[in-house]
DNA sequence: GTAAGTTTACCGTCCGGACGGTATTGTCAA
DNA sequence: TTGACAATACCGTCCGGACGGTAAACTTAC
């Protein structure tokens, strides 16, 4: 059935990200993913007919999930507001999750090409932003500020404490164009 | 003798770095790098005497080679001194070294906490940054962004061109103390 | 001659992936 | 409606290669 289907998937590749996380990035095995998802390796490779693809779908469902949240505003129309976007959906990013992205992690080290998606995206991305912005020197930075703060999550680095964060984001979102 | 030791060493530590980038982080093997450093894997094993300790030697270089640059100057006495060099190495940094610092990848690869030493350092570093900086906020946020800068190498994203990048680094100068 | 530096040979383990099976569900002609 | 025949979802085993690490012998340099 349908349903249990994407359930499985999605358990795969949720047991992935968490193992990626605890055991380091390079030691994701097959076996051990699939034993944390309740199935057996024959099952996983049923989903994913390889570590590669399994990989490639944990960076997919990565820019999925970031993709989301930035698709709803109307917002996007108004000077600055994509820009404006992305600092509320970094910093929800930074309370919600303060545990790194492990599955970006595991792709780079299995495979740097298995990023160019992402890194595609990214280049879009700040050139909307900087086709919106009323300052785009300013949103460049800001855009570089907020992969300050994602790297800091990726390497776990706590150099920039929650107070901190709120400090560099009231001083940008200061900045902008109102009601941006 | 002395110097060919420091030599090998060296050579297998550079060996390490670009098989790094090549291969992928996570697929590192002492063979790979013995070979390419001309020499035996039993013998990168006397110098390293396990991968930990090789990766290991390969943050704690990374930190020295940061540190030397930072060492130098006398500017840090001087409101916004070190925030100023800082911009100034990470330019130099981006010019120079275009390629990833694969190294850190590979460690993070095979343990997270092989990178602690680095989240102290730069936990300082930030400290250090904003008990010597005019405006506390405007600091954080251009060591945010460096650190953007960084991680645009470290993921070899490419969204931030020379121009762009030159843009942010003039507005942020602009805004420091003068002849900080 | 001895210690640092290096080699060669080898061991054990881990892991990706192939493969052959099973059970449940769905489809459809007679 | 029912029996034949798939398709879907999953299991368990096995193999071969890659890789980290050890051990012992060899080679300089002093």
């Amino acid at each position: 059935m349908r349903q249990e289907k994407i359930s499985t998937r999605q358990k795969l590749l949720r047991a992935a990200e968490e193992l990626a996380a605890e055991t380091g990035a390079g030691h994701l095995s097959l076996e051990a993913v699939a034993a944390r998802a309740g199935v057996s390796k024959g099952g996983l490779l049923y989903h994913f007919r390889s570590k590669a693809e399994l990989l490639e779908a944990m960076v997919a469902d990565y820019m999925e999930r970031a993709a989301a949240m930035l698709g709803e505003p109307g917002r996007s129309a108004r000077p600055d507001g994509v820009l404006s976007a992305y600092l509320d959906i970094v910093e929800d990013e930074c309370r919600r999750h303060p545990d790194p992205p492990a599955g970006l992690l595991a792709a780079l080290a299995e495979d740097p090409g298995m990023l160019d998606p992402l890194r595609r995206w990214e280049r879009d991305f700040l050139a909307r932003i900087r086709a919106n912005a009323s300052d785009p020197a300013l949103a460049a930075l800001a855009f570089l500020a907020m992969h300050g703060l994602r790297n800091m999550r990726l390497l776990n680095i706590d150099a920039v404490d929650d107070a901190t964060r709120a400090e560099v984001l009231a001083w940008l979102r200061a900045r902008l164009a109102p009601q941006g």
